[in-house]
DNA sequence: AACAAACGCAACCGCAAGTGT
DNA sequence: CACACTTGCGGTTGCGTTTGT
């Protein structure tokens, strides 16, 4: 597959947005709307490309973007979606209004990947917790970024990294009002990197699909008050989640899960 | 006050799915 | 069906800011 040149284009700015470019993207979008990203950036005068663009006006210039410290309650359900769905920051985002997918993504990676591995390490281990807050480690003077960065990566929790992908409206085949049957629906986010058949593919497109577009999804049903309502936490809901979860987990661990899977994804389409 | 380490976040990169021809 | 192009996603990087020594 070819792939679009990208920023690397010569004469292209890079870095930073200045606040005249921020006002040609808002203005040509305002008139045009949103799309078209390969295009734009000629439309509009400015001198990005595209994909710049796009990420420019999705994380930042958006007028629906909420800014400001995460809420415990937003931080609460960030942890408890992540531990569900893994890394899949949009989908994610999706359930915090106003929220993008890059900011949660760093609010997890900067705030609560740490919060989780201490939580967990204070659960099972003698770990040693970094202080909260801009401390200095004394003991590591010598340590450079790039390696502490490595070492952090080496040693950061990774629940599961499923493959990100993309799905649209269109290949949602499960109707809006198809509110999946039972607690262990969702723990059809499967496994992507093993082989599967055509159906474990369309499961995984279905249940995505849903997650992402429907209007009234599982999720929905999980965490049922938006968090701009601020009634947030169903008593419910922790029940719910930690079954969930558990039930995952054990697919996971599971030696034979993508035979489990398969079962387990025919029994969600039947 | 100066310096270095740690932090936080915007922006970039590369991959892969969806779509059009 | 194959290919090229577009778009969206998660991972990673770069750099300005904050903090401790």
């Amino acid at each position: 597959m070819g792939r679009a040149p990208c920023c690397s284009k010569v004469g292209l700015h890079r870095g930073p947005w200045t606040t005249r470019e921020d006002a040609l993207l808002v203005n040509y979008i305002q008139k045009h709307g949103e799309g078209h990203w390969r295009s734009l950036p000629n439309k509009a005068g400015l001198l990005r490309c595209g994909k710049s663009c796009r990420l420019r006006w999705l994380n930042y210039l958006r007028p629906d973007i909420k800014r400001g410290n995460i809420t415990p309650e937003e931080d609460d359900l960030i942890i408890r979606l992540h531990s569900l769905l893994g890394n899949r920051w949009s989908l994610i985002a999706g359930r915090l209004p106003g929220r993008t997918d890059n900011e949660i993504k760093n609010y997890w990676n900067s705030h609560l990947s740490k919060k989780t591995q201490v939580r967990n390490h204070e659960n099972g281990s003698k770990f040693k917790k970094e202080s909260g807050g801009r401390k200095r480690n004394v003991s590591k003077l010598s340590s450079n970024r790039k390696q502490k960065d490595s070492e952090e990566a080496t040693t950061r929790t990774k629940i599961h990294a499923p493959k990100a992908r993309r799905v649209s409206p269109s290949s949602v085949n499960i109707s809006a009002d198809n509110s999946m049957a039972g607690s262990s629906s969702h723990t059809g986010v499967v496994d992507r990197d093993s082989n599967r058949s055509m159906s474990h593919l369309e499961a995984d497109k279905n249940i995505d699909g849903d997650l992402a577009w429907a209007p009234h999804h599982y999720l929905d049903d999980l965490v049922q008050d938006d968090l701009s309502g601020q009634d947030y936490s169903p008593a419910n809901i922790d029940n719910m989640l930690e079954e969930m979860f558990g039930e995952y987990q054990q697919l996971l661990n599971t030696d034979n899960h993508a035979q489990l899977l398969d079962s387990f994804v025919d029994s969600l389409l039947a």
